[in-house]
RNA sequence: GGGCGGAUAGCUCAGCUGGCAGAGCAUCGGCCUUACAAGCCGGAGGUCACAGGUUCGAGCCCUGUUCCGCCUACCA
């Protein structure tokens, strides 16, 4: 047996650092395929979101790990056989990009080193900085099975993403293209339509005259980047705007270019919008282009991928960059007079979601997945087979999925996973295959000629995607597999639900002919303060290692599992944090109670938790009673993904009720003579401070851990594997609440008397309780523990009993018909109390309007359901009385109050 | 333009299928009462955004309005 006392503080760091490292040699969380395979048992099992390896643990991170661990703990509690697989992801351009800066400032160049070197030199980064943030996920005490850790770029991962490109070609889903898609010139590379976004910029519109070529006359096109019109093909009008009706079919000359372009009508055109005359360049517009298509207009690009104006401009362009370009074509055109306005114009601006700079709209040869079929699977799915929580955000799925277009997966970067296509240098054949020709020392199959691969990879959400499956072994088909796909939840935030979720379920689907997770619970934002987004450059970022640090993991995860509401985003502050410190210290201190109350020989009280039941006294009773109320609501909520419900049901239970009550009504017994009443609240102690011990585990592991591991009379020192508290349904009692309730009422109008009075707190004070009226059972809740009245009101001497009363100059209260006097002759001025008296009327009054005008409004009588109406009868008796006895009690003191004057 | 969410105590937020408006923090008053001053006891503080409607009864359901967020979209 340990040594059965606490340290005076809770000290977090040590603690942490000591159960984490035992749950990681011991493999505590290590998931057994065969226990659901042969044992039967149920399983349960979670993907992590995988982190970018270049990532550092954020608030995001804290709130979606504390909420899957929560899971995965509880899951286990109630004999689950749990996987939660952990893992990161290779993030393709962030990665590359941190190494290219790395090279930078070698002074060189990713083009320096070559494909292969270059590819080496970031595999050394992950090495040595890869497990940053596995490190930082350690350290929230994460539940999760290590020896399942995945990486989608190693062996078993790059498999699976073979596999399912090759096969996705196989059936026509996968196809290459010359189409306009997004680009990055700072990452040199196309990106798919969500990885744009669109923030507000403040532009101009320019408006520019192309003169009709028959001198005619002139159009007037209005646009937001002018040097773009050096790769116009047509001017596009309504053709129902009156204004253009003659010019359509005619043709203008492009100025600055000097060539003659068509005016074409098409009803895409705004008639409102500018001059509703509108320039098309289909290289560098994404509606242009489409519209070129329907046109069979050519599609003429001046811009290159680096962003340089390239030889399709006129020379006195070519090289400029896209802004020299724009100032000199303004330049040129308001020289020529043919600028006809420009103008302030707000307007929103994609830009790369890594790196932030404007996105071109660019043509080039790409690889796209049909997603259509897989993405009508994927919403078919929900919510019969895959359940969204909260339910709103189905639609958000649904409209994405509407209205999705094919997705762009090939990026012109080096570092992810390389496209497994071939192309014959000798007669231009493409081989799409899972293995890699150079391995089989085969060439083109078709002439034999020599075969040179893709120089592309695949976006990374394409691996991702693919992830609840290709963790498990996927495309072997594993025992883990077989055990624990489909998994049963996915947390994440909503922020991905596009990105990721959608596209992991078509996945899933077209692959496994399963979901890929029953449940997907979207989890809220943390914020900061003020509601805005944390991020770096505003400097409002709350850094959990930085709080884990100061406060501890344990108060870290409870804030977040309080504030984490459904529907609702967190506004976070560090004072948050702090408070629930104060909460982990309580605990600490609560078990620091318990066990210096517990038996000297450091074993378990000699008494069964059975035998202490037998005549157990008020406290006991009650506390019995709620533990077994929150056990409920403990796993109810938890089933139901109400996490703040569970930090709520559990603070309030340790705090307001087991400190605040029992515990200071147990002391009584605990230090008095009588040792069979000391041993059953002993019993009644350790049960409910062991048992509240699991219940609060999976919020806080690591210091109910600490504290479970010393407790008396523990076999096993494993609270993580700890079933979830047996049921006692024969130890709740309707009773014991009532009573208690009762007993509460008395200290408490006790209490307040002496605190409004402003009695000092020193001063014993007597008690009569008038019982008369009392519900059955309160006469003997108040003889039984007229010890506890004392003690809990400072009470000194106590007389209880029916048509008892107090002397006049009392202070007096009523509490569920009963009448409270207390004394204070010769304690204190007792005028006050006679305001205080005026003060509770008033309230009473106050509620007795209020139903009294319910219970007389028409109908009520009649229409209500009768429980309801009973009870607000009796409801309104209770009130009544009260009313009447304080007020004759008013008049009691105030008589003796004459009588003193 | 479309969609979603929010408006409840000074602040941050709970309030499940309609039935007495709650918590934490902050605040005020009093306490070093032998687990905890990171604590204990008590108090004060609300026209549930606004206007209608349904109902015996609305913070909750319906309609409209205002103000905030967020997501999404091809008005150059």
């Amino acid at each position: 047996m340990s040594d059965a006392t606490l340290p005076k503080g809770y000290e977090p760091a040590d603690v942490e650092a000591r159960w984490g490292k035992h749950w990681e040699d011991n493999q505590t969380f290590r998931a057994d395929p065969q226990a659901v395979l042969e044992g039967g048992r149920e399983p349960y099992s979670i993907v992590i979101p995988p982190p970018n390896v270049t990532g550092a643990l954020h608030m995001g991170h804290a709130l979606n790990l504390t909420l899957q661990d929560i899971l995965c703990r509880f899951m286990r509690q109630q004999g689950k056989s749990v996987l939660w697989v952990p893992g990161t992801d290779h993030a393709g351009i962030a990665t590359q990009n941190v190494v290219e800066r790395q090279l930078k400032k070698e002074g060189k160049k990713r083009d320096d080193l070559g494909r292969e070197k270059f590819i080496e030199r970031v595999w050394e980064w992950k090495k040595e900085y890869g497990d940053r943030i596995l490190n930082q996920i350690r350290r929230m005490g994460a539940s999760v099975d290590w020896t399942a850790e995945r990486f989608t770029l190693d062996e078993g991962l790059s498999k699976a993403v073979r596999e399912v490109f090759v096969r996705l070609y196989g059936e026509g889903l996968i196809y290459k293209g010359n189409y306009i898609v997004n680009w990055c010139n700072r990452c040199h590379t196309a990106l798919a339509d969500d990885e744009v976004e669109h923030a507000p910029r403040k532009g101009k519109l320019y408006q520019i005259r192309y003169p009709l070529a028959d001198g005619s006359g002139e159009l007037v096109v209005a646009t937001t980047r002018p040097e773009t019109m050096l790769g116009d093909v047509a001017v596009a009008v309504h053709p129902e705007d009156p204004r253009y009706a003659q010019a359509v079919g005619k043709m203008v000359t492009l100025p600055l270019v000097g060539k003659e372009i068509p005016v074409i009508a098409d009803a895409y055109v705004d008639m409102e919008f500018g001059t509703g005359a509108l320039k098309i360049t289909p290289a560098h517009d994404m509606n242009d282009w489409a519209l070129a298509r329907t046109h069979n207009l050519p599609v003429i690009a001046v811009i290159d991928d680096k962003g340089l104006m390239n030889e399709n401009a006129p020379s006195a362009y070519q090289g400029l960059s896209k802004s020299a370009c724009r100032d000199k074509v303004v330049e040129d055109l308001t020289a020529l007079g043919l600028l006809a306005d420009i103008a302030e114009h707000d307007h929103s601006v994609g830009e790369c979601y890594r790196c932030k700079s404007v996105i071109e709209p660019h043509v080039s040869e790409q690889w796209f997945v049909k997603v259509a079929p897989l993405a009508k699977a994927a919403r078919e799915a929900v919510p019969g087979q895959t359940r969204i929580v909260p339910a709103q955000w189905e639609k958000t799925y649904f409209e994405w999925l509407d209205n999705i277009r094919d997705w762009c997966i090939s990026r012109q970067i080096w570092w992810g996973h390389r496209i497994p296509a071939w192309t014959c240098q000798a007669c231009g054949e493409l081989i799409v295959q899972t293995e890699d020709p150079a391995d089989l020392k085969t060439g083109c199959p078709k002439c034999g000629g020599e075969l040179a691969q893709e120089d592309d990879v695949l976006d990374t959400w394409f691996s991702s995607a693919l992830w609840p499956f290709s963790t498990l072994g996927w495309p072997e088909d594993t025992d883990k597999l077989k055990a624990f796909y489909p998994t049963s939840v996915l947390v994440t935030g909503f922020d991905i639900l596009f990105f990721w979720v959608a596209r992991m379920m078509m996945m899933g689907i077209h692959f496994e002919k399963q979901v890929p997770f029953r449940d997907v619970y979207i989890h809220a934002l943390v914020r900061d303060e003020q509601g805005k987004k944390m991020s770096k450059s505003t400097g409002n970022v709350i850094d959990p290692l930085e709080m884990i640090a100061k406060y501890g993991t344990d108060s870290l995860r409870f804030t977040l599992t309080a504030f984490a509401a459904m529907g609702r985003d967190i506004k976070l502050s560090e004072k948050r944090i702090e408070g629930y410190r104060h909460f982990v210290n309580k605990i600490w201190n609560s078990a620091r109670f318990a066990l210096m109350n517990m038996p000297e020989d450091g074993g378990a009280p000699g008494v069964s938790l059975e035998d202490a039941c037998v005549s157990a006294p008020l406290a006991n009773r009650w506390i019995l009673h709620r533990l077994e109320e929150l056990k409920d609501e403990v796993e109810s909520a938890t089933l139901e993904y109400r996490f703040n419900d569970i930090a709520q049901s559990l603070y309030r239970f340790i705090w307001n009720e087991f400190c605040d009550w029992f515990v200071e009504m147990a002391k009584g017994d605990l230090y008095g003579e009588d040792a069979a009443a000391r041993d059953a609240t002993r019993r009644v102690l350790l049960t409910v401070l062991s048992e509240t011990m699991v219940l609060l585990h999976p919020v806080m592991p690591f210091v109910t851990q600490e504290i479970w591991s010393v407790l008396p009379g523990v076999a096993d020192k494993e609270l993580a594997l700890q079933p979830y508290p047996e049921r006692r349904p024969q130890l709740k009692s309707s009773q014991a609440a009532r009573d208690m309730a009762f007993f509460q009422g008395v200290v408490g109008a006790t209490r307040t008397i002496r605190t409004e009075l402003t009695i000092d707190p020193a001063k014993k004070l007597s008690l009569i309780i008038d019982t008369a009226d009392a519900a059955p059972g309160a006469q003997a809740v108040l003889t039984d523990n007229v010890h506890l009245i004392r003690q809990l009101a400072r009470i000194d001497g106590a007389d209880m009993g029916p048509g008892r009363t107090g002397p006049r100059a009392s202070g007096t209260a009523v509490v569920e018909g009963s009448r409270i006097f207390v004394p204070l002759k010769g304690v204190v001025d007792f005028g006050a109390e006679v305001a205080r008296l005026d003060k509770e009327l008033g309230k009473l009054d106050k509620q007795l309007t209020a139903l009294r005008g319910k219970l007389s409004a028409p109908g009520f009588a009649n229409n209500a359901p009768a429980d309801i109406v009973a009870a607000e009868n009796e409801k309104l008796a209770g009130l009544e009385d009260a009313k009447a006895k304080l007020a004759a009690l008013q008049e009691r003191l105030k008589s003796a109050l004459d009588e003193e004057a």
